[in-house]
DNA sequence: GTCTGGTGACCAAGCCGAGA
DNA sequence: TCTCGGCTTGGTCACCAGAC
Protein backbone atom coordinates (compact mmCIF):
# COMPACT_ATOMS: atom_id res chain seq x y z
CA UNK A 1 0.00 0.00 0.00
CA UNK A 2 1.62 3.44 -1.04
CA UNK A 3 1.78 5.60 2.03
CA UNK A 4 0.09 8.35 0.22
CA UNK A 5 -3.16 6.60 0.56
CA UNK A 6 -5.82 7.81 2.82
CA UNK A 7 -9.41 7.02 2.35
CA UNK A 8 -11.85 6.51 5.17
CA UNK A 9 -12.83 3.01 5.15
CA UNK A 10 -10.27 2.21 2.99
CA UNK A 11 -7.06 2.44 4.91
CA UNK A 12 -8.36 3.83 8.01
CA UNK A 13 -11.44 4.24 10.53
CA UNK A 14 -13.72 7.54 9.27
CA UNK A 15 -13.19 10.34 11.20
CA UNK A 16 -15.46 11.82 13.45
CA UNK A 17 -16.12 14.92 10.93
CA UNK A 18 -16.50 12.52 8.57
CA UNK A 19 -18.97 10.38 10.01
CA UNK A 20 -21.00 13.73 11.42
CA UNK A 21 -20.95 14.67 7.23
CA UNK A 22 -22.00 11.07 6.16
CA UNK A 23 -25.35 11.29 8.86
CA UNK A 24 -26.26 15.11 8.36
CA UNK A 25 -25.98 14.45 4.25
CA UNK A 26 -28.10 11.55 4.77
CA UNK A 27 -30.58 13.35 6.78
CA UNK A 28 -30.88 15.87 4.34
CA UNK A 29 -33.42 12.97 2.38
CA UNK A 30 -35.83 13.08 5.63
CA UNK A 31 -37.16 16.41 4.40
CA UNK A 32 -39.42 14.98 1.79
CA UNK A 33 -37.05 13.77 -0.83
CA UNK A 34 -35.56 10.32 0.45
CA UNK A 35 -36.44 7.52 -1.86
CA UNK A 36 -38.36 5.39 1.44
CA UNK A 37 -41.25 6.43 4.18
CA UNK A 38 -42.92 8.89 1.68
CA UNK A 39 -40.01 10.46 1.27
CA UNK A 40 -39.31 10.68 5.01
CA UNK A 41 -36.14 8.20 4.94
CA UNK A 42 -33.28 7.93 2.91
CA UNK A 43 -33.08 4.94 0.35
CA UNK A 44 -30.32 2.76 -1.46
CA UNK A 45 -29.83 5.40 -4.40
CA UNK A 46 -29.96 7.98 -1.82
CA UNK A 47 -27.19 6.51 0.39
CA UNK A 48 -25.08 6.23 -2.61
CA UNK A 49 -24.87 9.99 -3.56
CA UNK A 50 -24.23 10.33 0.10
CA UNK A 51 -21.06 8.36 -0.06
CA UNK A 52 -20.17 9.63 -3.54
CA UNK A 53 -20.99 13.60 -2.09
CA UNK A 54 -18.79 12.68 1.46
CA UNK A 55 -15.90 11.11 -0.24
CA UNK A 56 -15.84 13.49 -3.73
CA UNK A 57 -15.99 10.35 -5.18
CA UNK A 58 -18.14 10.06 -8.77
CA UNK A 59 -21.73 8.18 -8.30
CA UNK A 60 -22.11 5.67 -11.18
CA UNK A 61 -25.84 5.93 -10.73
CA UNK A 62 -26.34 2.90 -12.95
CA UNK A 63 -25.90 -0.85 -12.42
CA UNK A 64 -22.44 -0.96 -12.05
CA UNK A 65 -20.43 -3.34 -9.76
CA UNK A 66 -19.09 -0.23 -8.09
CA UNK A 67 -21.62 2.47 -6.80
CA UNK A 68 -18.91 5.38 -6.15
CA UNK A 69 -15.53 5.59 -7.16
CA UNK A 70 -13.14 7.81 -5.10
CA UNK A 71 -9.85 9.33 -6.65
CA UNK A 72 -7.51 9.80 -3.40
CA UNK A 73 -5.00 12.44 -3.23
CA UNK A 74 -1.69 11.98 -3.78
CA UNK A 75 -1.88 8.81 -6.03
CA UNK A 76 -2.51 7.90 -9.67
CA UNK A 77 -5.38 5.42 -8.88
CA UNK A 78 -8.91 5.44 -7.96
CA UNK A 79 -10.89 2.96 -5.44
CA UNK A 80 -14.17 1.58 -6.09
CA UNK A 81 -16.84 1.48 -3.16
CA UNK A 82 -19.76 -1.02 -3.30
CA UNK A 83 -22.32 0.15 -1.48
CA UNK A 84 -25.13 -1.94 0.04
CA UNK A 85 -27.70 -0.78 2.93
CA UNK A 86 -30.05 -2.88 4.82
CA UNK A 87 -32.45 -2.29 7.25
CA UNK A 88 -32.26 -5.05 9.99
CA UNK A 89 -36.38 -6.17 10.83
CA UNK A 90 -35.06 -7.56 14.38
CA UNK A 91 -36.08 -4.84 17.36
CA UNK A 92 -32.84 -5.60 19.10
CA UNK A 93 -30.71 -5.86 15.70
CA UNK A 94 -28.51 -3.22 16.19
CA UNK A 95 -27.57 -3.85 20.05
CA UNK A 96 -24.47 -6.43 20.32
CA UNK A 97 -23.69 -5.83 16.43
CA UNK A 98 -20.12 -5.66 17.46
CA UNK A 99 -19.96 -9.07 18.80
CA UNK A 100 -21.51 -11.83 17.20
CA UNK A 101 -24.40 -10.15 14.94
CA UNK A 102 -23.51 -10.28 11.00
CA UNK A 103 -24.48 -7.52 8.46
CA UNK A 104 -26.64 -8.10 5.42
CA UNK A 105 -25.27 -7.78 1.71
CA UNK A 106 -26.69 -9.31 -1.26
CA UNK A 107 -24.17 -8.96 -3.80
CA UNK A 108 -25.79 -10.30 -6.90
CA UNK A 109 -28.75 -11.35 -8.37
CA UNK A 110 -27.67 -12.11 -11.75
CA UNK A 111 -29.27 -16.26 -12.22
CA UNK A 112 -27.83 -15.87 -15.76
CA UNK A 113 -24.43 -14.77 -15.47
CA UNK A 114 -23.91 -17.45 -12.83
CA UNK A 115 -25.55 -20.18 -14.64
CA UNK A 116 -23.73 -19.68 -18.04
CA UNK A 117 -20.03 -19.73 -15.70
CA UNK A 118 -21.43 -23.17 -13.84
CA UNK A 119 -22.47 -24.15 -17.16
CA UNK A 120 -18.69 -23.68 -18.54
CA UNK A 121 -17.50 -25.83 -15.69
CA UNK A 122 -19.45 -28.58 -16.70
CA UNK A 123 -22.26 -27.87 -13.89
CA UNK A 124 -25.94 -28.02 -14.46
CA UNK A 125 -29.16 -27.14 -12.95
CA UNK A 126 -29.89 -31.03 -13.02
CA UNK A 127 -26.37 -31.52 -10.25
CA UNK A 128 -27.78 -28.56 -8.20
CA UNK A 129 -30.89 -30.23 -7.51
CA UNK A 130 -29.67 -33.73 -6.78
CA UNK A 131 -27.03 -31.98 -4.45
CA UNK A 132 -23.76 -33.05 -6.26
CA UNK A 133 -20.97 -30.99 -5.87
CA UNK A 134 -21.32 -28.06 -3.13
CA UNK A 135 -17.64 -26.84 -3.38
CA UNK A 136 -17.65 -26.84 -7.35
CA UNK A 137 -20.95 -24.71 -7.33
CA UNK A 138 -19.80 -22.24 -4.31
CA UNK A 139 -16.25 -21.84 -6.05
CA UNK A 140 -17.72 -20.85 -9.17
CA UNK A 141 -20.08 -18.43 -7.52
CA UNK A 142 -17.51 -16.32 -5.63
CA UNK A 143 -15.08 -16.91 -9.10
CA UNK A 144 -17.71 -14.87 -11.05
CA UNK A 145 -18.20 -12.31 -8.53
CA UNK A 146 -14.31 -11.97 -8.86
CA UNK A 147 -14.99 -12.26 -12.21
CA UNK A 148 -17.38 -8.91 -12.66
CA UNK A 149 -14.60 -7.12 -10.09
CA UNK A 150 -12.00 -7.52 -12.78
CA UNK A 151 -14.31 -6.71 -15.57
CA UNK A 152 -15.66 -3.36 -13.64
CA UNK A 153 -11.58 -1.86 -13.15
CA UNK A 154 -10.53 -2.92 -16.90
CA UNK A 155 -14.56 -0.57 -17.92
CA UNK A 156 -13.30 1.60 -15.25
CA UNK A 157 -9.79 2.30 -17.13
CA UNK A 158 -11.37 2.49 -20.65
CA UNK A 159 -13.94 5.32 -19.14
CA UNK A 160 -11.83 7.18 -17.32
CA UNK A 161 -8.11 6.49 -17.89
CA UNK A 162 -7.45 5.75 -14.52
CA UNK A 163 -6.68 2.40 -12.64
CA UNK A 164 -9.03 0.79 -9.92
CA UNK A 165 -7.29 -0.65 -7.65
CA UNK A 166 -9.25 -3.76 -6.16
CA UNK A 167 -7.23 -4.59 -3.58
CA UNK A 168 -8.30 -1.35 -1.71
CA UNK A 169 -11.82 -1.12 -2.94
CA UNK A 170 -14.42 -2.27 -0.49
CA UNK A 171 -17.96 -3.14 0.14
CA UNK A 172 -19.28 -0.18 2.29
CA UNK A 173 -22.26 -1.33 3.81
CA UNK A 174 -25.11 0.85 5.89
CA UNK A 175 -26.79 -1.05 8.43
CA UNK A 176 -29.97 0.33 10.22
CA UNK A 177 -32.71 -0.89 12.76
CA UNK A 178 -33.73 -0.53 16.76
CA UNK A 179 -31.48 -1.27 19.87
CA UNK A 180 -34.76 -2.29 21.61
CA UNK A 181 -38.73 -2.27 20.54
CA UNK A 182 -39.72 1.17 20.23
CA UNK A 183 -36.89 2.83 19.77
CA UNK A 184 -35.49 5.14 17.24
CA UNK A 185 -33.52 3.91 13.81
CA UNK A 186 -30.00 3.81 14.41
CA UNK A 187 -27.12 3.55 11.60
CA UNK A 188 -23.88 1.94 10.79
CA UNK A 189 -21.44 1.86 8.43
CA UNK A 190 -19.42 -1.11 8.09
CA UNK A 191 -16.35 -1.94 5.47
CA UNK A 192 -15.24 -4.81 4.05
CA UNK A 193 -12.91 -6.03 1.57
CA UNK A 194 -13.74 -7.58 -2.05
CA UNK A 195 -11.82 -10.07 -0.95
CA UNK A 196 -13.89 -13.07 0.00
CA UNK A 197 -12.19 -16.06 3.20
CA UNK A 198 -10.60 -18.61 1.93
CA UNK A 199 -11.88 -22.58 3.23
CA UNK A 200 -15.00 -21.58 2.83
CA UNK A 201 -17.10 -25.21 3.50
CA UNK A 202 -20.04 -25.19 0.98
CA UNK A 203 -23.39 -27.46 1.72
CA UNK A 204 -26.55 -27.64 0.07
CA UNK A 205 -29.45 -26.73 2.59
CA UNK A 206 -32.19 -27.68 -0.03
CA UNK A 207 -32.46 -28.59 -3.74
CA UNK A 208 -32.96 -24.85 -3.60
CA UNK A 209 -30.31 -23.60 -1.96
CA UNK A 210 -26.64 -23.44 -1.40
CA UNK A 211 -24.60 -22.17 2.18
CA UNK A 212 -21.43 -21.12 2.48
CA UNK A 213 -20.13 -21.76 6.06
CA UNK A 214 -18.00 -19.25 7.69
CA UNK A 215 -14.15 -21.25 8.37
CA UNK A 216 -13.94 -18.86 11.52
CA UNK A 217 -17.09 -19.62 12.84
CA UNK A 218 -17.82 -22.84 11.02
CA UNK A 219 -21.73 -23.24 12.52
CA UNK A 220 -22.59 -20.00 10.98
CA UNK A 221 -23.22 -19.31 7.78
CA UNK A 222 -21.45 -16.75 5.28
CA UNK A 223 -23.17 -16.89 2.01
CA UNK A 224 -26.35 -18.15 0.84
CA UNK A 225 -27.35 -18.78 -2.77
CA UNK A 226 -30.48 -18.96 -4.56
CA UNK A 227 -30.33 -19.74 -8.03
CA UNK A 228 -34.08 -20.72 -8.45
CA UNK A 229 -35.26 -17.44 -6.86
CA UNK A 230 -34.16 -14.48 -8.13
CA UNK A 231 -30.60 -15.83 -8.00
CA UNK A 232 -29.59 -13.65 -4.93
CA UNK A 233 -26.54 -14.14 -3.44
CA UNK A 234 -26.43 -13.40 -0.09
CA UNK A 235 -23.42 -12.63 2.55
CA UNK A 236 -23.03 -12.11 6.02
CA UNK A 237 -19.93 -11.47 7.60
CA UNK A 238 -19.95 -10.46 11.22
CA UNK A 239 -19.92 -6.96 11.82
CA UNK A 240 -16.90 -7.38 14.13
CA UNK A 241 -14.74 -9.03 10.95
CA UNK A 242 -15.41 -5.09 9.59
CA UNK A 243 -11.59 -3.83 9.31
CA UNK A 244 -13.41 -0.32 9.46
CA UNK A 245 -16.84 1.07 10.92
CA UNK A 246 -18.41 3.94 12.21
CA UNK A 247 -19.99 4.72 15.54
CA UNK A 248 -23.95 4.06 15.69
CA UNK A 249 -25.81 7.24 14.88
CA UNK A 250 -29.21 8.77 13.89
CA UNK A 251 -30.72 10.48 11.39
CA UNK A 252 -31.58 14.45 12.31
CA UNK A 253 -35.16 15.36 11.33
CA UNK A 254 -35.39 18.45 8.87
CA UNK A 255 -38.12 20.16 8.50
CA UNK A 256 -40.55 18.60 5.82
CA UNK A 257 -40.64 20.78 2.32
CA UNK A 258 -43.42 19.53 -0.27
CA UNK A 259 -42.58 19.43 -3.57
CA UNK A 260 -45.41 21.85 -3.86
CA UNK A 261 -43.06 24.62 -1.72
CA UNK A 262 -39.84 23.52 -3.54
CA UNK A 263 -41.22 24.37 -7.27
CA UNK A 264 -42.16 27.81 -5.53
CA UNK A 265 -38.78 28.09 -4.22
CA UNK A 266 -36.72 26.93 -7.15
CA UNK A 267 -39.11 28.74 -9.96
CA UNK A 268 -41.07 31.78 -8.12
CA UNK A 269 -42.12 33.26 -11.15
CA UNK A 270 -43.45 30.40 -13.16
CA UNK A 271 -44.99 28.94 -10.07
CA UNK A 272 -47.12 32.18 -9.45
CA UNK A 273 -48.52 32.17 -13.47
CA UNK A 274 -48.91 28.42 -12.75
CA UNK A 275 -50.94 29.24 -9.73
CA UNK A 276 -52.77 31.99 -11.99
CA UNK A 277 -53.78 29.84 -14.53
CA UNK A 278 -55.23 27.46 -12.14
CA UNK A 279 -57.39 29.75 -10.98
CA UNK A 280 -58.96 31.09 -14.27
CA UNK A 281 -59.42 27.24 -15.14
C1' DG B 1 -32.32 5.70 -37.78
C1' DT B 2 -35.97 5.23 -34.51
C1' DC B 3 -39.23 2.90 -31.82
C1' DT B 4 -40.81 -0.87 -29.04
C1' DG B 5 -41.07 -4.93 -26.39
C1' DG B 6 -38.59 -8.60 -24.02
C1' DT B 7 -35.00 -9.93 -21.00
C1' DG B 8 -32.06 -9.60 -17.38
C1' DA B 9 -29.65 -7.12 -13.66
C1' DC B 10 -29.79 -3.71 -10.12
C1' DC B 11 -32.00 -2.64 -5.66
C1' DA B 12 -33.95 -4.64 -1.33
C1' DA B 13 -38.69 -5.48 0.79
C1' DG B 14 -42.08 -8.67 1.91
C1' DC B 15 -44.10 -13.02 3.29
C1' DC B 16 -44.49 -17.19 5.92
C1' DG B 17 -43.44 -20.91 8.92
C1' DA B 18 -40.64 -22.80 12.65
C1' DG B 19 -38.70 -22.29 16.93
C1' DA B 20 -37.70 -19.81 21.23
C1' DT C 1 -45.76 -13.18 20.87
C1' DC C 2 -41.61 -12.33 18.90
C1' DT C 3 -37.57 -13.37 16.22
C1' DC C 4 -35.22 -15.29 12.61
C1' DG C 5 -34.29 -18.05 8.61
C1' DG C 6 -35.62 -19.32 4.13
C1' DC C 7 -37.51 -18.02 0.18
C1' DT C 8 -40.40 -15.06 -3.08
C1' DT C 9 -41.87 -10.86 -5.06
C1' DG C 10 -41.73 -6.26 -6.89
C1' DG C 11 -39.99 -1.59 -8.73
C1' DT C 12 -36.81 0.27 -11.81
C1' DC C 13 -33.88 0.68 -15.65
C1' DA C 14 -30.19 -0.67 -19.18
C1' DC C 15 -29.49 -3.22 -23.08
C1' DC C 16 -30.51 -5.51 -27.28
C1' DA C 17 -32.90 -7.47 -31.16
C1' DG C 18 -36.51 -7.03 -34.29
C1' DA C 19 -39.98 -4.25 -36.65
C1' DC C 20 -40.96 -0.29 -39.19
Amino acid sequence: MPPSLDVAFVTRAPTEAEELRLALVLSTFCDGSGMNSAGCLPGWRDVERTVAAVFNGRGSENKDVFDVAVSPNGVAYDVGISVKCKNLPSSTAMTGIETTRRVYMELANSPAKFWKALGDAGLTEVDFKGQREPEKFGGSVLDTVYSWHVAAATAHVKNTGRALDLEHSIYLTLSNGTRSKGTENVYQWHSFPLRFADDIHWEFRSPKSLRGLDPKHPSEVLFDWYPFSGGQLKYYPRASDAPFRSKQFTLQRPPAISLFEKAATYFPSEWAKAQALRDDE
